[in-house]
Parts: C-alpha cells; structure tokens; sequence
RNA sequence: GUCCCCGUAGCUCAGUGGACAGAGCAACCGCCUUCUAAGCGGUAGGUCGAAGGUUCGAACCCUUCCGGGGACGCCA
C-alpha cells in the first residue's frame, strides 16, 4: 500500500506516520544518510509486540535500514527514535505516541498515550455504528460469487463452509471500505436437472426411479407436491416430461435454497443463471472476442482457447465438435457479464477441486482483455464429514447427505458460523457431527457474547443506580486495569484492515477473542459500579460500553448474535 | 507422472520474516456472602513432519524428501 495514500484512521496508521515523519527529520538534520537514487522505497512496518513491556507497538524499521545505510541498526532506532521523543515532547496532542525505547538488536517500542487512546474511545461511544469500518485507500467494486450450488437438490453440510466463508468475507470486505456484491450462480436448464425432472417424474407416475436418478427423501416431497397442472403437460403426448418437470421441480428446489441461505444470514444481491448468459448473448460475444484477439482454433470439430499462451499446460476446449459449449465457455461469458456490470474485481469462492479451472479462467480473462490481478480464485478446502469415526460421503444422487438445515437444527448458526470463521480457508478440515454437537455448548463464540451479555447487564443495573457512561473516559485510563481493556479495543479497525487485506476472517475471531478476554480480566479487577464513587463508575462505564461496542460489531461482521443476556 | 493445499501441545486449530511459539477443549490444583462461575488464577504439556540452504534474524522464504487430501475430460 502507497503509504501517502493510507487513510489515517487507526492509531496503528498514526504511529506510522509519525515515524515516517522522524525518520524524513533525522535524515534531514543529517543523523542519518540520504537514500540513494533508485533505492526502493522504505516502508514502515508496525507490529504489536508479544511481550507487554516492548511496549503498545514497535517497528523494525532500524533492522531493515541497517544494509542500505551500512550503519549499525541501534545507532539508526536511536535516531529515530529521538526525533519521535522530540516530537511528543514538543506537540503531544500531533502524535499517539508517548514515549519511545530502543531495543536490541534495533527495535524501535512506542507506547501510546492515553489522549490518543481516549480520543478513539470517546469517538466510539459518540458513533457506535461506525466503528471498526474503514476507509479503503483504493475503494473497489467487487463482486464475490460462492455457494452457486445448482438446483438438484437441498443445500448440504458441504455447502455449508462456502456459504459461510463468502458471507463473511463480504462483510469484511464492506467493512474495508469496498462495495460488494453477493452473487450465487446456478444452472437450472442442463442435464442434471433433466434427471431430477425425470426421477420426480417417475415416482409421481409410479414407475422406478433412473437409472442415474435422484434418490433422497426430497424427491419424494417434490414428487408429492408437484402440481397437477405441471404434471398433465409433462404426460401430454409428445411432451418433454424431464424437461418440463425438472424445470418446476428446480424452482422448488432453489425456493428451498433461498430459505436455508435466509436461516444462515446469508443473503444474495444477485441469482444468475448460466442460461441466461446464452440468451443475453455474453458467451457469444464472449468467443468473438477471444477469436478477434486470435486466442481460439478449431481442431478436430472443436474450438479451443490457446490457454498454453498464457502458461497453461494444456489448450482447453470452448465448443464441443457437437457445437455445443462447455462449461468453460460460460465461464468465459460470465466474466464479460460480470465486468460490464462495472466490477472491478471478481472473486470466486470456489472448492478446492476447482483448482484446476483457475488458470483457465484467469488467461482467458487476459486474453480478452482484463486484469488477471482481478479475477481471484479462494480455494476452499474440503471439509471431511465423519460420523463416529467412519468418513460420510455425501452424494445428491444417493440421497446419502445430511442437509444444512439439519446440521443448524443440532449447531445452531452461531457455533457454526464461529466453528469456519476461526479457521483458516485452505485448511482441510475433519467435521465430526456428533462431536460438533458435543462441543457445541464448549464453542469459543460462547465465552464472546458471554462478554457482551455481562456488559450489558452491568449497563442495566448502573442505569437502575442512576448512573449513565461518561463521554470519554477521561483520566481514568491511566489505571492499568482500564488500560489493558482500552489498548485491546483501539485495535478494532487495525484488525479489520487486515483481515480485508488477506481477505480473511480468522483475525476477526481472535481479535473478539482476545477482547473477550480483557474484558473478563478487567470485570475481575475493576469494580465497575460504585454509586460512592460516581465519577469513576461513569468513567468505567464508558469503557465498558465501548467494549460492548467493539464486541457487538465484531460478531456482526462474523454475522453472529450479540445477546444481551445468556 | 505433473500441479495445488495441508502437516505446529493429547484433541481442534491460530500464528506465514522479527525479540523466550499461542488459543480453545481435554488433564491437574485453587476461587461464587462480590456488577451473570458460559467466568477467573495457577500447574503440566511442543526436535513447529525431516534434512539442507538464504538471512543480522526462519514455524514462516528456497530446494529435496516423507506423510495426508485434492485436481489433471470435447464432465459440471
């Protein structure tokens, strides 16, 4: 990121400045050398470090510069670390920082002041809702398209893991700064739903299901709800019944699908659907395009895409000798539609099984003439369903899946939202439901909102005492119990940040978890109503609102409750 | 055979260039006359799959190997 262009919104982003500025002055007075032409340019990092007493943040700035400058590391922190002091000396209310050490073998420690820090505190209680979210520095259109689950069927565990994933992402996303769009795509016209429009048919009629058939309990819901307006055209003589039937039938089923997503909190901007891409003429234009570029030949009755030209390992085909399209050309169409839509960036939440589409994908967005950059691919790990030990295959055709709506029913959406959110995307992951259900009431989502509610049950019974939280917190943040509690919360937006970033959430989940965990220090140390002591109760109480504050918008962003009471 | 992901505490997983490697659960010992004990404090537990290399500094980057999963279609 363009360091001039980073909004200044976190005290994260405001020491970094600083430091910025007392490096520009110590190179200035001479205490440092000049950078060379065509040096890169330095960039200033800024970590929180492990250890309390290397104070609130720390950059290894020194570190770094000690090659380039040929100067011993310690000498150059000490540098710059006495144009830091200069400045908190000299305009404190300009600067977070309050005092600066130097450490071996270079590090620079920041400990930030307690203005600064009330100064974030008393922002969230003047404007809870805004806070955590951030200014991009380069806002993005993006579109995020996941599940896309097509219509043969209810939604599974196994859609489970995308759905929640991109759900969160979107809201991490947002919360960057970037606008985003939700989109599920599904194909609801192709020979799988031919099938499904033949099993529902033949059991309605009485007759042996397919061969390659659907055989899960839900055919024969639909069987049985299927109306008998649709059922006459489909036994009509000369009637397509697959076809006729399994166009009903899919609409039912994405109804279904609708319903589930709504139970998760899930829910989309846009439904496509690949035949639409047809009749609208994307993929059309689509091939023109690629064979206007001369990215396409005919061999052997088909036409392919000179994938090979961009890397990959094999030319991948576009139409069938048949004529008809793979696919693949879909895929090419919809990411002309999706671009003329204004996006600026498409991401894809895909199984890691799709792995091998990605750089197809991705090459023939180039050839046509796109960023690849902005077409990205999320593979997600699959998730190994395990019943007492023993692996589940889960398969629409069997009827051999557990249903996403069942394995709410057990979880709830809360532990399940918690359960993918903490882990990382690309990690394979072992489910094992009855122990899920087990560990449910042990879920770390629990000891979160358990936080929040004990706030708010404080807040209720301060406002019963007649005590209401100050503006700020004032003065009263320079007790060590106040301070450990405040420097977790100010770290909000820092961790949003990240997490748009890597565009993932597991550092939204420790966060709340290591806030959770301040907090419940903090209720053991710090008695918060004190009708004898009303100032330092109004105090207390306005850091333990923000708290709540901090706590209630990290589960929002992970799309988790925030109760009030458990 | 080629490509991708993963391998960290008994279990489930964080940490992906910085200062002695973390959390939750499980185990053990303590704490409710105190704003919610779904909580708090403490103890124990690790050759970060293995070996080389790069670096002032490697769980993190590179190479090779081992183990697990996935992909290599004119399927979707």
């Amino acid at each position: 990121m363009d360091p001039s262009q980073r909004p200044d919104t976190t005290l994260r982003g405001a020491a970094i400045q600083a430091i910025e500025r007392a490096l520009a002055a110590a190179t200035r007075s001479g205490s440092l050398p000049s950078p060379a032409e065509g040096d890169p340019p330095i960039l200033v990092e800024v970590q929180r470090p492990a250890k309390p007493e290397h104070g609130d943040l720390a950059t290894n700035l020194a570190l770094k510069l000690a090659r380039p400058y040929r100067r011993a590391p310690l000498e150059i922190a000490r540098a710059v670390a006495a144009e830091l002091s200069r400045e908190a000396a000299a305009n404190p209310s300009g600067t977070p920082i309050a005092s600066v050490d130097v450490a071996p073998p270079g590090f620079i420690n920041l400990r930030l002041s307690e203005d600064a820090l009330d100064g974030v505190l008393a922002g969230i209680l003047a404007e809870p809702a805004g806070w955590g979210r951030v200014a991009a520095a380069h806002p993005r259109r993006i579109n995020v398209e996941f599940v896309s689950a097509n219509p043969t069927g209810p939604l599974t565990i196994g859609n489970a893991r995308g759905a929640f994933v991109g759900d969160v992402l979107c809201r991490v996303l947002e919360a960057g700064g970037h606008s985003v769009a939700r989109e599920y795509y599904f194909n609801d016209s192709g020979a799988q739903i031919r099938n499904l429009g033949a099993t529902v048919f033949a059991i309605r009629t009485g007759r042996p299901i397919p061969e390659d058939g659907y055989h899960g309990d839900y055919t024969q819901a639909l069987a049985a709800e299927l109306p008998e307006s649709v059922l006459g055209e489909a036994a009509a003589p000369g009637a397509d019944a697959p076809a006729i039937v399994g166009r009903w039938a899919a609409g039912a089923v994405r109804t279904g699908i609708e319903a589930s997503l709504d139970h998760l909190g899930v829910h989309f901007d846009v439904w496509k659907s690949e035949g639409s891409l047809y009749t609208e003429g994307w993929v059309e234009r689509a091939i023109e395009r690629l064979r206007a570029g001369g990215h396409v030949y005919v061999e052997d009755g088909a036409t392919w895409f000179r994938s090979t030209a961009y890397g990959d390992d094999k030319d991948r085909v576009i139409l069938r000798s048949t004529g008809e399209p793979t696919y693949f050309a879909s895929d090419i169409g919809y990411v002309t539609e999706k671009f003329s839509r204004g996006f600026e960036e498409l991401i894809y939440i895909w199984g890691s099984d799709h792995h091998g589409t990605v750089a197809r994908v991705r090459n023939a967005a180039e050839a046509m003439g796109y960023d690849r950059e902005a077409v990205r691919m999320l593979l997600i790990a699959w998730v190994r369903f395990v019943l007492e030990g023993v692996e589940v295959s889960m398969s629409k055709r069997a009827g051999t899946f557990i249903t996403l709506d069942q394995l709410l029913d057990e979880v709830g959406v809360d532990a399940a939202r918690w359960f993918f959110a903490s882990r990382g995307p690309t990690s394979g992951i072992d489910f094992d439901i009855e122990l899920a259900k087990k560990q449910t009431s042990e879920n770390p989502v629990y000891y979160v909102q358990y936080a929040h509610a004990r706030i708010a049950s404080i807040l209720r019974r301060a406002g019963e005492a007649g005590l209401e939280p100050a503006a700020s917190v004032g003065s009263a943040i320079g007790g060590p119990a106040e301070g450990l509690l405040a420097r977790q919360i100010v770290r909000f937006p820092e961790v949003v940040e990240d997490a748009t970033a890597l565009e993932e959430a597991q550092g939204i989940t420790a966060f709340a978890t290591e806030l959770a965990t301040a907090f419940h220090a903090f209720y053991r140390d710090a008695k918060v109503i004190e009708p004898s002591e009303p100032d330092r109760s109004r105090a207390r109480l306005a850091l333990v609102a923000a708290a709540q504050h901090t706590l209630a918008n990290a589960l929002a962003l992970l799309g988790i409750s925030a109760p009030e009471s458990m």
